[in-house]
DNA sequence: AATATTGCCAACCGCGAACCG
DNA sequence: CCGGTTCGCGGTTGGCAATAT
């Protein structure tokens, strides 16, 4: 391939001119010795010094090509495959804090890399915006997406987890069709830190045939637009959220986390059953379907400006 | 079946901050 | 303090796979 073995261009201030002069340096998709040979050599000799370290490892890559495999790929704590609710749910709510802070945001949700949520971001999130035709920061999609969207997740993970709780302790895979959607006070989610990474799209790979899977039905798509398919609307449309239990309690905006706990809340609303993905079948959900709910909301937006 | 379009994600780039001699 | 180097962040791009035509 013709782009991984360029020269690397020499104007750039910031790298080491004489080096770069001097060596042809690779670049493009990792191989797999490649990341044997990076992993082997920060196991022995630990990370940073990034420049110096991939000269020792003989590795034909720039300082920062080593450390971004590393950080986003190898790293032994990365969690890779599919986000879940409770991490969408947060991925949302602290843009709707931080902006484009992706670092930032991704330091509370342990072992996902900011470059994971920064995809999440723009090809879920944005998508929608675009969709309505709309720039992702303006206050109509920020609303639409925090008095709409957000509370619905809410609604998902509750139901996910009362869902949960009432079969087997193995299941990971919840069937939207054989949820009980609907309020249930009694249901509470635990809060507690995420673990390290539990399925299999997180082994290892340099082949980059996997990368990063949304929960079926837990994108936004899922639970904004596709209530209407399940039976009991009422109870899935009445969000309320004196009803939505997440951690004791809820002094955000929207009303689902502590934001006086910054660095603190690394809480990552968890099913019951620790490490299991909430994630369904998403066969019966389709993925750009706006209905006529989400629609009015929108356009109440647009009109009134206010909430 | 062939081609075009779209979605997704790993990797790259530029820039500013932090660090160091 | 200053200049060079390294690090880390956020934006962007290129390529592959899936889907549509």
């Amino acid at each position: 391939m013709d782009h991984q073995h360029v020269r690397v261009g020499l104007s750039r201030a910031a790298v080491n001119k004489n080096e770069e002069d001097m060596m042809d340096l690779r670049r493009g998709p990792w191989t797999v010795e490649e990341d044997f040979t990076l992993m082997n050599y920060i196991a022995h000799h630990g990370e940073g010094r990034w420049n110096s370290l991939a000269r020792c490892a003989g590795l034909k890559r720039t300082g920062k090509s080593c450390r971004l495999r590393w950080l986003n790929y190898l790293r032994p704590d990365v969690r890779r495959g599919n986000i879940t609710l409770e991490e969408q749910l947060l991925i949302l709510e602290l843009h709707s804090r931080w902006g484009n802070r992706w670092s930032k945001i991704a330091q509370h949700l342990p072992g996902r890399t900011d470059n994971e949520i920064k995809n999440y971001w723009r090809t879920r999130v944005q998508k929608h915006a675009k969709q309505l035709k709309c720039d992702v920061n303006s206050k109509q999609f920020k609303d639409t997406m925090r008095y709409l969207w957000m509370p619905r997740l809410v609604e998902r993970i509750q139901a996910a987890a009362g869902a949960s709780t009432s079969t087997a302790s193995d299941q990971a895979t919840i069937n939207p069709n054989m949820v009980p959607i609907g309020h249930n006070n009694n249901t509470s989610v635990t809060i507690k830190p995420r673990l390290i990474s539990e399925n299999s799209s997180t082994a290892a790979s340099s082949d980059n045939s996997f990368g990063t899977q949304v929960s079926p039905v837990s994108d936004l798509t899922d639970c904004c637009y596709n209530y209407p398919q399940v039976s009991n609307q009422q109870d899935c449309f009445q969000v309320n959220q004196s009803s939505i239990q997440l951690g004791e309690s809820l002094t955000s905006p929207t009303g689902y986390f502590h934001h006086d706990t910054a660095p603190e809340f690394q809480p990552v609303a968890m099913d019951h059953h620790q490490n299991t993905t909430l994630w369904m079948d998403g066969g019966n959900f389709s993925d750009n379907f706006w209905n006529i709910e989400d629609m009015c909301f929108f356009q109440q937006q647009l009109n009134n400006n206010v909430v």
